[in-house]
DNA sequence: CGGCAAACCTGCGAGC
DNA sequence: TGCTCGCAGGTTTGCC
């Protein structure tokens, strides 16, 4: 499911219904996601106050009054749905609850179960093994033109396989790379290390603005992502690209056409010919 | 170290 | 209708 944009609205969303609250009950539903839960996962977090909620990469960040950190991540099919009052009902892949004291019921819904959450501490968020090696956050002011082309220098991959490695930046998933290729008319199979100087700025420019936009559209809904009201996201229907197999290309001036391929076993779309 | 395929797990749509 | 196949927004591991 989920890459920066969608992250990011399950946080604000999440941000919204929870912070300032306590937690007054924490059901596991099974014993592991990912990964086992780790031993009094429930208990770290109940009674305890939510003082802050924020996203880095593609990982939420729930901060309690007492330091203690949740670190979750959604994974491919991971969701969260929240709601007022008791749930009569639970799908067979809720597999977490929590409930407040003020009545909120939070579900995380993962049929794929590739998502997982853990614990760390305010201290040592920074150095946790599943933070240290991530790169700068696009939407950042660190992140520009020269920082990308510094982390790709050196680098044989090819562009499009960069971007889905979290070191080089961080929350670019399968779509947004695609879609930020195309917006900076960079073939995906362009050797990573010849993007310098302007095509590096016109890379960064693109993937900030897909970024952007697709936040404020909510995220994108392939099959069952939504944000935690229940409301789907529809920067879906803004995709210029990817999914577009056979179309004609969408730029103006391009007479060519949307193709498929496959990269380290993740499909890429891309115009041959307008991207270079 | 760099690059790639496979593995983790379930669901869905296409094709027969 | 029902089966099989291929594919899916992510990340890690292990192999050349």
């Amino acid at each position: 499911m989920p890459e920066l944009p969608e992250v990011e609205t399950v946080c604000r969303g999440l941000e919204q219904a929870l912070l300032g609250d306590t937690f007054s009950k924490i059901t596991l539903r099974r014993a592991n996601l990912r990964f086992p839960f780790e031993e009094g996962f429930a208990e770290a977090l109940t009674a305890k106050k939510i003082t802050r909620l924020h996203r880095r990469a593609k990982y939420i960040l729930m901060t309690l009054e007492d330091g203690t950190v949740m670190i979750g991540h959604l994974g491919m099919s991971g969701s969260f749905r929240i709601t007022q009052g008791p749930v009569a009902e639970f799908d067979k892949h809720d597999h977490v609850i929590f409930e407040t004291k003020k009545g909120v019921t939070v579900r995380y819904n993962d049929p794929r179960r590739f998502g997982f959450m853990m614990l760390t501490s305010t201290e040592a968020i920074e150095t946790h093994p599943q933070l240290i090696h991530i790169g700068p956050e696009p939407l950042g002011n660190t992140f520009n033109g020269p920082e990308l082309a510094a982390r790709l220098k050196n680098r044989q991959a090819p562009i499009k396989a960069a971007l889905l490695d979290q070191k080089t930046v961080a929350g670019v998933g399968n779509i947004y790379a695609c879609e930020a290729l195309f917006r900076a008319h960079i073939s995906p199979t362009r050797k990573s290390s010849t993007i310098t100087g302007k095509r590096a700025d016109a890379l960064v420019a693109a993937i900030r603005s897909v970024l952007e936009e697709a936040i404020a559209s909510g995220g994108s809904t392939l099959r069952n992502y939504s944000q935690t009201s229940g409301e789907l996201g529809y920067f879906q229907h803004r995709f210029l690209v990817y999914d577009k197999a056979g179309n004609d290309c969408p730029g103006s001036k391009c007479s060519g056409t949307v193709t498929r391929l496959v990269q380290s076993g993740r499909s890429t779309f891309y115009c041959p010919k307008c991207q270079r």
